[in-house]
DNA sequence: GCACCAGATCGTCAGGCCAC
DNA sequence: GTGGCCTGACGATCTGGTGC
């Protein structure tokens, strides 16, 4: 192990260290009355998790030590043993369901949650564009995609449709999912980049171009405005039509992608996490630190007045 | 300004967990 | 059993501070 990466490894350790630390002080080290309550709640909260306690982490400490002056980790039983850790979401979430003024850790709400379908994603839109039969269509954020009849009073024309970009589609093609089914032949809307999306014939797509697997879709080309030859291959394909090895290939590095992409999200949303659990449990440990003060300046009190002064 | 360091952040991999 | 999610670990990179 280089020494760059020892350091952030024991770094890492130290972190994880203080970590449990922390809950291992609201599991059981603090002493008085008030704080074995918690305490008791605690453990049982955590308890059932297997979080490690201070003395596995104590133990784990140890080891690192010893295999930093030997060289020698004992990685297996060290992720064993912190691999057990459940979730922060459901270890903050189950504390705060037993304990009022511990916030939550909001599951994860799309976009679009909460907000009536047309009204508000038209609000704020994020581009704006004019297809050739006048109809406009509005990007909005979060990828939804609407069409407004012209004449029509705003809402009530309005078509929903999404596009489906986060796919990660092979370099330099453009997905486009239409849910809508227009009662003609083609249609045609402007994209960015001066290019115009051309509704497609069904015996037009070229397999080659394929980038998406979306069930039965109108399909749509892209092309320069002035010529009739396909820039780039806007479509939605039928599953089951990728043969060749290149296209095999080429569906897996999508995947491949995919699978980073949303790894990537979640590693984020994992950290975001973890930060606010961390500060979650350090303004417990200030709120029980007071507590503590108070209750033991409360006991001296009491011990005063209680006390026979022998003087 | 430059080199160095420490801490923070990010992307990726690996492995466990869990719902189906 | 499998796929998806979650998270620790690791390496790379960025950033701010400090000494020269």
């Amino acid at each position: 192990m280089s020494k760059c990466s020892r350091k952030k490894y024991i770094k890492t350790n130290l972190r994880q260290m203080t970590m449990d630390t922390i809950e291992s002080r609201q599991d059981g080290s603090v002493t008085d009355s008030v704080a074995e309550n918690e305490s008791a709640h605690m453990q049982n909260q955590t308890g059932q998790n297997s979080i490690p306690t201070l003395t596995q982490v104590a133990t784990i400490a140890e080891t690192d030590e010893s295999a930093e002056s030997e060289g020698v980790i004992d990685s297996h039983k060290r992720r064993e043993i912190l691999s057990r850790r459940p979730s922060y979401r459901k270890i903050l979430n189950e504390l705060s369901s037993d304990v009022p003024g511990v916030p939550k850790i909001e599951e994860e709400k799309s976009e679009e949650e909460g907000t009536p379908p047309n009204i508000a994603t038209m609000a704020v839109p994020t581009s704006i564009y004019q297809t050739s039969t006048g109809q406009y269509i509005a990007i909005a954020q979060g990828g939804t995609i609407q069409i407004s009849n012209p004449g029509s009073d705003g809402v009530q024309g309005l078509q929903a449709l999404t596009m489906t970009n986060s796919g990660a589609p092979p370099p330099g093609a453009t997905i486009v999912q239409y849910a809508a089914q227009s009662a003609d032949g083609t249609q045609q809307f402007f994209v960015p980049g001066s290019q115009v999306v051309v509704q497609d014939e069904e015996t037009e797509l070229a397999p080659s171009h394929m980038a998406a697997a979306t069930g039965d879709m109108p399909t749509y080309q892209i092309r320069a405005p002035t010529t009739a030859l396909p820039q780039g291959v806007v479509m939605a394909a039928s599953p089951g039509s990728l043969h060749s090895p290149q296209q095999l290939a080429e569906e897996a590095t999508r995947k491949r992608e995919l699978r980073l992409m949303k790894n990537r999200e979640a590693a984020k949303e994992c950290r975001r996490r973890k930060k606010e659990y961390v500060k979650c449990l350090e303004s417990r440990v200030a709120v029980l630190e007071v507590q503590n003060k108070k209750l033991i300046e409360e006991l001296e009190t009491l011990k005063d007045i209680c006390s026979p002064k022998t003087d």
